[in-house]
DNA sequence: AGCACGCCGACT
DNA sequence: GTCGGCGTGCTC
């Protein structure tokens, strides 16, 4: 008997399989074994037997290989189909999912999870929904999960930590995320396993787990932070979930989000109505308070919010003392040396915000001498700073967008979001606007529940258009607007692009663009670029990324057939979520 | 001979 | 993607 097994570490793609020769013991497709590679014995999934093997002559023979978990056996297809779709080797795929592996597993026999094998009656297999409250309210994520426990086994994906350690609070369930640690983590997804009625909340790390799942909760869809758009494998939580429902049909998917995502087909959801008091205030030069970035407008409602006894706090995306360290007299902005990026006044140093570098904060200008170098947008801290000297007695706190996510509103506050343009966070031109409207949104939808307050600063354009985003028929001709720019210039979702990042210095006569020009143009691809990624820290190759562009006629399967043999010239993306970086 | 380094190809 | 083998060239 031969085996084949899909080992789990970082390899090239184009390798599938390696066999090993049985030489006795039994083992079934989807068990995880322990298997020799090399010098060393590494995890491996059994996605084949049989008795034949093209390699016999290197397969090596396993006296009763030791085994590490039971998988059920459909994982062996669901892995090498999305390593496909991600054109990466199934290898590849399989070591980002188990990630590290114990070297002392616990000694109980290992059981191959069990899952319903057909839809429950009267179920639909996905199932969306819009909620302006998602977790407590009617029809909410806690009001799901409690309904569905009897249906079986449940997974919970979330885009981003706090909202894992959030759920499992409030579920009193198990979970994992990048930053548990590596024997916490195992124990929560193999604990989940080995309970049929399971409950397990995680984030797009542990989306492959729906497979061995009976439902899949994702909570907002609409977040992108369910794709990995900075490491390989570059896979998206939600295509998991998709691809999971296609190979396991008893697998349901339900989607609670708050707004529908900007798609190729016009959307025929609902976006639910957020009732919120919003008050728009665009930023004039002329009525500014006596704290810097907020207008007089707000300083006001601040002190009457005091008055009142209210809490109040501050959106402001710009961290420490200063955004940029910038001379006042000729201009200048202190690069971080690493990687050139404009470094931030931290008060007691500077920092990169982008790689983290830290400097000395310097006494002058090195270009003219000038001794100003605070010249730039106020940082949170300073705010902070200002703030409680002016309103001593208050309840006032400034935060990030990451401290956001940690916080919870006092009900009836007030909420200042200092600019509008920063709530969507860091993104590309392309899809600011889509960004900010599902960010809004979200910041909305907490003050609403919390019974807040509202008051949004920013460019007088985008803050009289914010009040319409609440609702679905401002929300939907937004969206129009912003599909048909996206039709004109040819981007994603109005067209398929597909990014290629390749290690390449920019040269005058591209030999990758000589080549996809030469075995792409010709059969209607449109291919644009390269364009040089910016912003890389100096001690990494410099990246070239391209835009691949199939004829409208191509799908899905027959874009991925075409593009396969391009993948060793670098890492292809078919939907990513930055272009040019 | 002993070691560092870099290139190349195989890994079952 | 990673590791080991092997050739090269430097030093003792």
């Amino acid at each position: 008997m031969f085996i084949s097994v899909i080992p789990a570490l970082k390899m090239p793609a184009g390798h599938d399989f390696f066999d090993y020769k049985l030489e006795d013991g039994s083992v079934h497709v989807g068990d995880l074994i322990f298997v020799p590679f090399r010098n060393r014995l590494i995890p491996g999934l059994v996605a084949k037997i049989s008795p034949t093997s093209d390699v016999a002559d290197k397969a090596i023979a396993l006296p009763n290989p030791d085994k590490i978990l039971k998988l059920p056996e459909v994982i062996a297809d669901y892995c090498r189909q999305a390593a496909h779709e991600l054109f990466v080797s199934p290898a590849t795929l399989l070591h980002a999912w188990l990630r590290v592996v114990p070297k002392r597993l616990s000694s109980d026999e290992p059981h191959t999870p069990y899952h319903l094998s057909r839809l429950p009656k009267d179920a639909k297999q996905f199932e969306e929904k819009f909620l302006v409250n998602r977790y407590t309210g009617t029809g909410g994520l806690i009001e799901t999960v409690q309904k569905e426990q009897a249906n079986g086994r449940i997974l919970i994906l979330t885009p981003w930590q706090s909202r894992v350690d959030y759920l499992k609070n409030k579920l009193g369930c198990d979970g994992f995320h990048a930053m548990t640690a590596a024997g916490a983590a195992w124990k929560a997804w193999t604990g989940f396993l080995a309970e049929p009625h399971g409950m397990l909340v995680t984030t797009r790390l542990g989306a492959w787990l729906g497979i061995c799942a009976d439902i899949v909760i994702i909570d907002e869809p609409e977040n992108d932070d369910y794709k990995q758009d900075e490491l390989t494998p570059r896979y998206d939580a939600r295509r998991l979930a998709k691809l999971a429902a296609e190979y396991n049909p008893a697998l349901r998917v339900i989607s609670i989000g708050t707004t529908p995502r900007l798609e190729s087909a016009p959307s025929q959801a609902t976006a639910p109505k957020i009732e919120v008091e919003l008050k728009i205030e665009p930023l004039a030069p002329g009525s500014r308070s006596n704290v810097e970035s907020l207008s007089a407008r707000a300083a006001n409602l601040i002190a009457q919010s005091i008055e009142d006894k209210r809490s109040v706090r501050v959106l402001h995306a710009v961290g420490g003392a200063r955004g940029r360290i910038r001379c006042s007299d000729c201009g200048w902005v202190m690069p971080c040396p690493k990687c050139d990026y404009g470094m931030s006044n931290m008060a007691t140093h500077a920092q990169c915000r982008r790689c983290g570098h830290k400097e000395d904060l310097p006494l002058a200008c090195p270009t003219c001498g000038g001794p100003d170098l605070a010249k730039s947008i106020i940082g949170g801290d300073l705010m902070q700073k200002q703030l409680s000297k002016a309103y001593p007695q208050g309840d006032i706190k400034v935060l990030d967008l990451s401290e956001w996510q940690l916080q919870s509103l006092p009900p009836k506050s007030l909420i200042i979001i200092t600019n509008i343009n920063s709530v969507g966070g860091y993104t590309e031109d392309v899809r600011r606007k889509e960004r900010l409207v599902i960010a809004f949104r979200r910041l909305a939808s907490q003050a609403s529940l919390a019974q807040c307050e509202l008051l949004v600063q920013g460019p007088e354009d985008l803050v009289n258009e914010s009040r319409g985003w609440l609702d679905d028929e401002g929300l939907k001709k937004s969206w129009t607007k912003e599909f048909e720019d996206r039709r004109q210039f040819g981007y994603p979702p109005a067209r398929r692009l597909v990014k290629l990042i390749a290690m390449a210095k920019a040269q005058e006569t591209d030999p990758i663009t000589v080549e996809l020009q030469e075995q792409l143009g010709q059969y209607g691809w449109e291919i644009r670029g390269p364009y040089a990624v910016e912003n890389r820290p100096n001690t990494r190759e410099p990246r070239l990324a391209y835009h691949l562009i199939p004829p409208p006629e191509l799908d899905f399967k027959q874009i991925i057939d075409i593009l396969t043999p391009f993948s060793s010239l670098g890492i292809l993306d078919l939907d990513p979520i930055a272009f040019f970086s």
